[in-house]
DNA sequence: CGGTCTCTTGACGGAGTTCAAAGCTAGTGG
DNA sequence: CCACTAGCTTTGAACTCCGTCAAGAGACCG
C-alpha cells in the first residue's frame, strides 16, 4: 500500500490529492521474500526503497570472507546504496530482505522528472538526509566511545524488539564485534 | 569570498544573477581563528558553515574526558551539527577552526525563506547531503574492516597534505586509536 | 627564552579475535 | 506430522591488537 510512504510524506510536506496521485502512478510496490536481495554486490544500483513492512540490512563481504552488516533499516525508513546509485558504479554492497518484507520503489530513471514536476519533494529527500546523516554521526561517536558490551546493552533497552528481530551473527557485525564474542556477552547475565 | 561557494553550487544547480545576488545578501562571512569554536557543547547549533579557506574538526570530549574526533571538513565542505540545528535541543559536539579559517554562514533564521525564494537551493543540498551519507557509510565500512595501522596508511597514501595539515592526535582519535598508538605506528617504517 | 602544546617510548593489562567443535532450532520435503 | 538438514548459536583456549599510565623529549609561539 502506498499509504505509508504518503503519511511519512506528509510529515513533512503537504501535497494535494493530484500530487498525491501522480507519485502513485510514478511509485512501485514490490514484495521481497526473507534473504531476497534489492542489491548484490558488482551490480549498479538503480533504485532508491522505502521501507512499507518489513526489515532489510546493507551489507559487505570483507577481504576475509565475512559479512559485515553495515545498517539495518526497518519501516518508514529509505534505503539504498547512494555511492552507486549517484555516479553509476557497480556497488560494492549487497541489500537484503530479513524479514518477508515491501517496499515503494523510486527508479532513478523517474527520479529527475518527479522531482521537477514535484518540487516539493526535493524537501522532503533533504530533511530524510539530514536526519539519516545525524544519526550516522552519532553511530560513529557511538562505535568509538562504547565497548562492544556497552553498544549491545544500549540496543538491547533502546531497541529490544529491533534485537528480537535480526539474527544475532547480523546485529554482531553491525556492532562491529563477532558473533562469538556476542554470544558470550549475552551469557554473562548483565 | 562568495565566489567559492557560488562556484560549488554552479555545479549542481544553475542561479542567474539575481538568484546570487539575494544569496550573497543573506549569507555572511566569517574569519575563525585558529582553535576558535564555531559551536561548543551545551550550546544549541543554529547554523550551518561552507568553509571558503582552512580547516575544521567535529569533535566531542567524552566520559573519560579525551577528546573525540568525529568528523574533519575542509574547504568546499559544508559542516554543521544537524541534530541540533534540526531539534533545537543543546549539542554534545564541538566545531573549532584547526588553522585560521574562514566560512560562509547560513543561519537557521534565514533558512526556512531562503529555501522558499530560491527552491533550488533544495536540490544543492539533498545532493551534498546525498554524497556526505554515502561517504559516512564508507568510512564506517572501514572502521570495522581496516585495523588502525590499515587506516592511517590508507589516509596517508590518500590523503598526504591532509595527514600533514592537521595534529596527529587529532589524527589519532579521528581513526580510533591513540596517540601514543599512532606514534608507534609511524614509527615502524611501513 | 620560558612555557605550553605536541609527539615519542616502553611496560603491562584487557577487550575482543580466531579457530575448532559441538549443540540447538526452524524450515522443508517426504 | 515427523525427520532431516542447513543455518544459527554456544563454548573454550590461545593469542593479538591496542589501551592505559607515566615520563620524557621536541617544537612552536609569544
Amino acid at each position: 500500500m502506498f499509504s505509508e510512504i504518503l503519511t511519512h510524506m506528509r510529515k513533512h510536506i503537504s501535497l494535494n490529492a493530484e500530487e498525491e496521485e501522480l507519485l502513485t502512478r510514478t511509485l512501485e510496490l514490490r514484495d521481497v521474500k526473507k534473504k531476497g536481495h534489492l542489491l548484490r554486490a558488482g551490480e549498479v544500483c538503480r533504485e532508491n526503497y522505502f521501507i512499507v513492512q518489513g526489515c532489510f540490512r546493507l551489507y559487505l563481504i570483507t577481504d576475509k570472507g565475512t559479512e559485515q552488516v553495515i545498517q539495518f533499516g526497518i519501516e518508514n525508513w529509505w534505503i539504498t546504496e547512494y555511492f552507486s546509485l549517484k555516479t553509476g558504479e557497480p556497488s560494492n554492497f549487497y541489500i537484503q530482505a530479513i524479514e518477508n518484507s515491501q517496499v515503494v520503489v523510486l527508479k532513478r530513471k523517474d527520479e529527475e522528472s518527479l522531482f521537477a514536476q514535484l518540487p516539493q519533494l526535493e524537501k522532503y529527500f533533504r530533511l530524510v538526509l539530514e536526519k539519516a546523516y545525524a544519526a550516522q554521526l552519532n553511530r560513529i561517536h557511538y562505535i568509538f566511545n562504547l565497548t562492544g558490551e556497552e553498544q549491545y546493552k544500549m540496543m538491547r533497552d533502546k531497541y529490544p524488539e529491533f534485537v528480537q528481530r535480526v539474527p544475532q551473527y547480523m546485529l554482531a557485525t553491525f556492532l562491529g564485534i563477532t558473533p562469538e564474542f556476542l554470544s558470550m556477552l549475552r551469557a554473562r547475565k548483565d
